[in-house]
DNA sequence: ATTTGCATGTAAAATGTTACATGATTGC
DNA sequence: GCAATCATGTAACATTTTACATGCAAAT
């Protein structure tokens, strides 16, 4: 089987200890979510199709409350997968802004719309920003200064680098637009 | 029929003036390329379907060359649908980098490999910078001052800074792996 | 002769999201 | 009682890329 890009981003989460595919997805939405995102409908079907490569191994855990957790934890086989596929060039997503897009076809009598999507862009720039921030102050307290932690945190100075950016041009934008009254 | 956005992207590319699918995708590669793609898979049938409903119209003229070119033109009824998108909230997509993720679920023995990824990052981003530059110095020269050049000079604007931004954050990530020896 | 650019199109495969379906427990 | 969180999963739909197929003309 030939694995997907969603395959591996589930392999990397789990490196960083067994859980379940609700575990997954709580990872995603707390640290990775401003560049990666998967789906429940993605990632429950992935886990059994990487089980059954054994790529990684599940076992059935009684649930706090009642129900039954699934906790998947890689196999050997999916560390070495995982980082065989670390060292593959990086495939270059096309990419795709449907706020430039707009700006980009838009005539005068578009200019109001324009301008709301650029305000409520810049406000979730500044959303973004605060997020990051919490999360910097979070891992600066246990800065254990190793290897991974050092990786982790450049993603973060990524995010703030460019939601930074953007959101410089968005307030540059806005003046532009103002000027054409 | 509900239109998707590759339907937009194209009638947006047709208010630029008719032209072929094959017109449309040069337009894409010469200008919005760096935050819009379409694959001709995706531009010819959709071509049809928005014949189909009235949105755009083709009429067949002899190629410079012996063939057939399929010359497409917007309706009245297309650009309406096209100014009545522009209106609707902008839909964030959500964001994937390949990269970030490396970054993020890589250990110490990929090291070398992250290294090498960012090193071909940073060079893309100078290419893109350099074609940058050079629309920028060719738009200059044709400064009408409008509405709509100012929209254009504006993505390009952020083409600029975002990919200064990203370089900026690659060169730094270097300097960071480099100081883990 | 062969490569490059012009030009159009289809079919299949890959990929992914959304909606639906279900059910327990905890805190308000 | 009700909302939120925990928890798992399927099916349908939507979207898109890739590979394939074809052919002419101009330039090298």
């Amino acid at each position: 089987m030939k694995l997907r890009r969603s395959d591996y981003a589930i392999l990397g989460l789990l490196r960083l200890g067994p859980g379940s595919g609700y575990d997954i997805k709580q990872r995603i939405d707390r640290s990775v979510a401003f560049f990666w995102n998967e789906s429940y409908g993605q990632i429950y079907p992935r886990l059994k199709a990487l089980e059954a490569e054994g790529l990684v191994k599940g076992r059935e855990t009684p649930s706090a409350r009642g129900g039954v957790r699934h906790v998947y934890s890689l196999t050997r086989r999916g560390a070495k997968a995982l980082d065989a596929w670390i060292e593959e060039p990086v495939v270059p997503a096309p990419p795709r802004s449907e706020l430039l897009l707009k700006l980009f076809i838009a005539g005068e009598p578009s200019l109001p719309a324009l301008e709301r999507h650029l305000v409520a862009h810049a406000r979730d720039l500044r959303a973004e920003l605060q997020q990051h921030a919490a999360t910097h102050t979070l891992i600066s307290d246990t800065e254990p200064g190793d290897v991974a932690w050092t990786l982790r945190r450049l993603t973060l100075d990524f995010g703030e680098r460019t939601a930074r950016a953007e959101l410089a041009w968005a307030e540059h934008a806005l003046e532009a637009l103002g000027e054409l009254t």
